[in-house]
RNA sequence: GCCUCGGUAGCUCAGUCGGUAGAGCAAGGGACUGAAAAUCCCUGUGUCGGCGGUUCGAUUCCACCCUGAGGCA
């Protein structure tokens, strides 16, 4: 029998962090983010990250690995949580993988490897000199299948394709290879459109009275440069506002709006897998209701197993 | 009360020398294999303020009405 993993996602501030602390309590487990702006150490309230209070003594991992000047990829996130599911395997616990980017989890969910595809800093500063026509014309040439799929106006991918074929790793290219290794249980939560960008607009009102604007004045004096690299909602728009581009006001509605798009991007991502079984906020009487839901899932599914 | 300029997509506006209309923003949909909160792609029907008139045909011209801004008394 395969050991079994659970995975929690939905959009951005669909409730997860909630939800996943309350199913470790009841079925055992542990948490592992999938979080590509949590791991960092220094961002905390425009990431949204739990805190202590929150996480009620269960164990999350993933969560401040490293800091903000040296940045992060889902090679490295794949690696790290894989030696994090095994551990908390070993404990005779349950893995509770919970978040809401879309490539680190399907980094997990699919077979992804990254280990002959190094990553070339130098490689690509000298891509970044280069005309984005003249790179998709030497993408062509080397690579069809790989044009084929790439639009020409999407210079990072583009980039990162010739990246792979210049250090050798241009292996078939196994779309979406599913990862058997465990038994992934993969819940999203959702809800209709307009109460979840109330939900956003709410939190997002809640990160400024928490001092939103502090970290980001902070983090900005210590890191200008990381942090306008890693373009993290919440926080280009706080920076546009110190660097006097905006009100105050205007940065809110901005990260406001930015935070519904992002939602809507992640709703598109884990649409496209048909493992996810889906809970509608929408269809319950309240948050309390949905969670019990989710319990009577996992312990129904436990046994078919 | 009089004069002037407006009223067209959710918003800001363009336009039709009369043949029922299009930009930006917003919004919606989609993609995604070492930056992913990133990056990229696709999508524009709306009583053209109302009611009449002229006309084969009016959002466009004319009259009146409603309404907004400014000006003069």
């Amino acid at each position: 029998m395969n050991k079994q993993v659970i995975v929690l996602t939905g959009p951005t501030a669909s409730g997860k962090t909630e939800l996943a602390v309350y199913i470790a309590q009841k079925i055992k487990g542990e948490i592992v983010s999938a979080d590509s702006m949590q791991i960092y150490n220094e961002m905390s309230i425009g990431t949204a990250k739990p805190t202590a209070e929150e996480m009620l003594g269960i164990p999350h991992y993933m969560i401040n690995e490293v800091s903000i000047q040296t940045p992060y990829s889902v090679a490295l996130y794949q690696k790290k949580a894989f030696e994090h599911i095994e551990n908390i395997l070993k404990k005779g616990l349950t893995p509770i993988v919970a978040g809401g980017t879309g490539l680190y989890i399907n980094s997990l969910l699919y077979k992804l490897d990254f280990t002959h595809t190094i990553k070339d800093e130098t490689y690509r500063k000298e891509l970044d000199q280069r005309s984005l026509p003249e790179l998709y014309a030497c993408l062509l040439e080397q690579d069809k299948a790989a044009a084929g799929r790439i639009h020409p106006n999407d210079r990072k991918r583009i980039t990162r394709r010739l990246e792979i074929i210049k250090n050798g790793g241009a292996s078939p290219y196994n779309f979406r290879e599913i990862n058997n290794d465990y038994n992934f249980l993969c819940i999203g939560i959702t809800m209709e459109r307009n109460e979840l960008y109330k939900r956003i607009e709410n939190r997002v009102d809640k990160m400024f009275r928490e001092g939103l604007v502090e970290e980001v004045t902070d983090l900005y004096h210590k890191y200008p440069v990381q942090l306008s690299e890693l373009k993290a909602i919440g926080y280009k728009e706080i920076i546009a506002y110190l660097r006097g581009n905006c009100t105050l006001l205007d940065a809110s509605a901005e990260i406001k709006k930015n935070t519904r798009r992002f939602a809507k991007r992640q709703l598109t991502w884990f649409n496209n897998d048909d493992r996810i079984k889906w809970f509608s906020l929408s269809k319950y009487i309240g948050p309390q209701q949905l969670k019990e839901a989710v319990i009577q899932y996992i312990i129904q599914s436990e046994k078919v197993v």
